[in-house]
DNA sequence: CTGGTGATCAACT
DNA sequence: GTTGATCACCAGC
């Protein structure tokens, strides 16, 4: 039996529906630890993310809507996808109320659906490697900006809640050069799917 | 294993 | 002109 592994629940719990997100950032992204996230039936379950708020400096928000965030201004419930360093893609869930602007960042996957299809995208790279880390993990579902603003609760989107409560650890977030003291990346306990090792 | 670098674009100074 | 919520690849331990 695989330890450390997710697929402890293998079976997703019902689908999440918009109000799990209309509460605070810091709330939904220890929760979306162990939930399902597929996108036209291949994905898998969320080992890492990280949550950002408009009210601290590395959060795209910080600074007010642009033609980019202008979705994170928006309700609850849907993505908010952005290219990163010009060449990949990367995808949030937008979480609180309207003009909160917060978000998680969705940062890694235990592959469980259309492997595949993700080998393929990704090219064919060991499976330990197709969705660890944020822009892997967006070439491997296939998400581009044509994803931005949709709805996390209809097709092409399917989100499935956990079914038992994981172990989740909390670390510093990765990649960023401000606010770089707040503990607001989490993670599932020892997966071997994380972008990079918890301290 | 670690560290350096190029790719390439939206936003910012 | 510079900076980034990144990744793959390569050199050198």
């Amino acid at each position: 039996m695989l330890q450390n592994s997710a697929r402890t629940s293998p079976k997703p719990g019902k689908q999440l529906k918009k109000a799990f997100f209309g509460r605070s950032v810091h709330e939904v992204a220890p929760d979306l630890i162990g939930a399902t996230f597929l996108v036209d039936g291949v994905g898998g379950i969320i080992v890492e993310v990280e949550a950002y708020h408009h009210t601290e400096p590395a959060a795209h928000s910080y600074r007010g809507p642009t033609p980019r965030n202008s979705v994170m201004f928006g309700p609850p419930g849907f993505t908010y996808v952005y290219r990163s360093y010009g060449i990949h893609w990367c995808v949030n869930f937008v979480c609180e109320k309207a003009g909160s602007a917060s978000a998680v960042l969705i940062r890694a996957l235990e592959p469980t659906h259309g492997i595949p299809r993700m080998r393929r995208r990704r090219g064919l790279p060991d499976e330990r490697s197709l969705c660890s880390g944020p822009g892997k993990l967006t070439e491997a579902l296939g998400i581009t900006h044509a994803h931005n603003g949709l709805p996390l609760d209809a097709a092409p989107i399917a989100l499935y809640a956990r079914t038992a409560k994981p172990d989740v650890v909390t670390g510093l977030r990765i990649g960023i050069t401000k606010a770089v003291d707040l503990p607001w990346r989490y993670g599932l306990r020892d997966s071997k799917f994380l972008s990079r090792p918890f301290a």
